[in-house]
DNA sequence: CCATTTTTGAACAAAATTTTAACTGATTAT
DNA sequence: ATAATCAGTTAAAATTTTGTTCAAAAATGG
């Protein structure tokens, strides 16, 4: 489901420029020019992500936050002028998730908002898989091969549960980078072979349900119909 | 297929570095030094995506977007000498997809250039062809031909694929080289040919359907009524 | 902080595909 | 019928893509 972000900030062109760059990503996108207008909207929306302004007449970021944070732990990214180190302290202590330093480019701030978010997300949503003599169980981070358990590594099991969660469907390496890495650069590497390479050794081919080459192109989990 | 990009900039020298790093990324890349140049080949080519500086003389980047968005609303990533918040919302507004400042990492700008792409692309959704005996699936890239699957090589799969999307309808080999390898092609060749017969030996001639030559001018693939 | 595990990226060999070029066969126009 | 094109075939060369290994970097867990 599309994320929704609350932008805070006094400066109504940065608040539109952030506008225009998130609702390109896909977010739902709520703007809010002064600390108590960003309460305001906090409580009477359900939001999942705060991009917080820390100079701001009136109520400041950090009040703002102090705020936020009595009655939420919704992740937040603080904004701040350069070269103050004491305010990054201080809003990492007051509970901000990141924060990134003015003048920014957008493009950095979609990135860490889209890592922030991944760091949140996940947790709610992941179910587990099953096919024939196969479990992987996203909860436990554990795969159920021939009714052996075993463990895999954190980005082995990431790749073979998105490919699982999208069985018979190619996917090329360049976009398993972004969906599993997060990776938004340009890598000619075989890191993702590598990954596959172990999850084959681990999970050796199956009658129902291989993760199959396709030439040119890049991996799939096909599925047996 | 390969993406196509065109590359608009006054400066000639700006535009052949970004041709380089873009073609060693695998775009196939056109330029243009001025807005009208840029137009002429947007309405000739087939694009992908737009790079297109802001200040050049005659018609700057802003009308040229402009003129662009009348027809099309393909990518467009505006190029910028450093500048003012406002000029990025003005762009923006006016419907470019990502802002870049000059002086720029060439590195960065392809990392941007392929994150707009992939923004785009996938609302392209391949979907899946169906005739008579045969089912072209470009999810998980496999043909099913009288009930039984097999795997074509990707330029087979993506000649078909193109051929019969677009049923009874005589592509000349030149087009074909353009719409499926992506070529602006130097001569002749029998290079669609040799694909042609890999593709009827692996689909033999059906009641239905079959890929057709047209004497003298090409190929195509032929649906009964 | 150190030891251990995991991930990464480069190098290179192996595999598969694609292109080329030369040749053969087919069709058309004169 | 014959020359001139155009299409089909073939096999080998060239290219591209993948699999694997390995060492170094990064992350993890005591």
């Amino acid at each position: 489901m599309e994320n929704r972000i609350l932008i805070v900030d006094d400066d109504v062109n940065i608040c539109d420029l952030l506008e225009i760059y998130l609702e390109k990503e896909g977010y739902k996108v709520y703007k809010a020019n002064s600390g108590v207008d960003a309460l305001k909207i906090f409580k009477e929306r359900q939001l999942d992500l705060i991009v917080l302004d820390v100079m701001m007449p009136g109520l400041d970021g950090y009040e703002t936050l102090k705020e936020i944070r009595k009655t939420s732990a919704i992740p937040v990214v603080m904004l701040t002028a350069k070269g103050e180190t004491f305010d990054r302290v201080l809003g990492l202590e007051l509970g901000a998730d990141d924060y990134i330093v003015k003048p920014f480019e957008p493009k950095e701030l979609v990135a860490r908002i889209r890592a922030v978010l991944r760091r949140y997300k996940p947790q709610v949503q992941k179910k587990s898989l099953e096919y024939k003599d196969l479990i992987i169980d996203a909860d436990s981070f554990i795969v159920i091969y021939k009714g052996q358990e075993m463990e895999l590594p954190p980005k082995e099991f990431e790749l073979l549960y998105f490919l699982a969660s999208n069985p018979n469907k190619v996917f090329t390496r360049d976009q398993l980078l972004y969906e599993v890495w997060g990776y938004d650069y340009p890598g000619d590497s075989r890191t993702v072979d590598v990954h596959i390479k172990r999850i084959r050794e681990k999970l050796p081919e199956h009658d129902e349900w291989q993760i199959k080459t396709v030439w040119g192109v890049g991996y799939k989990f096909e599925v047996k119909s």
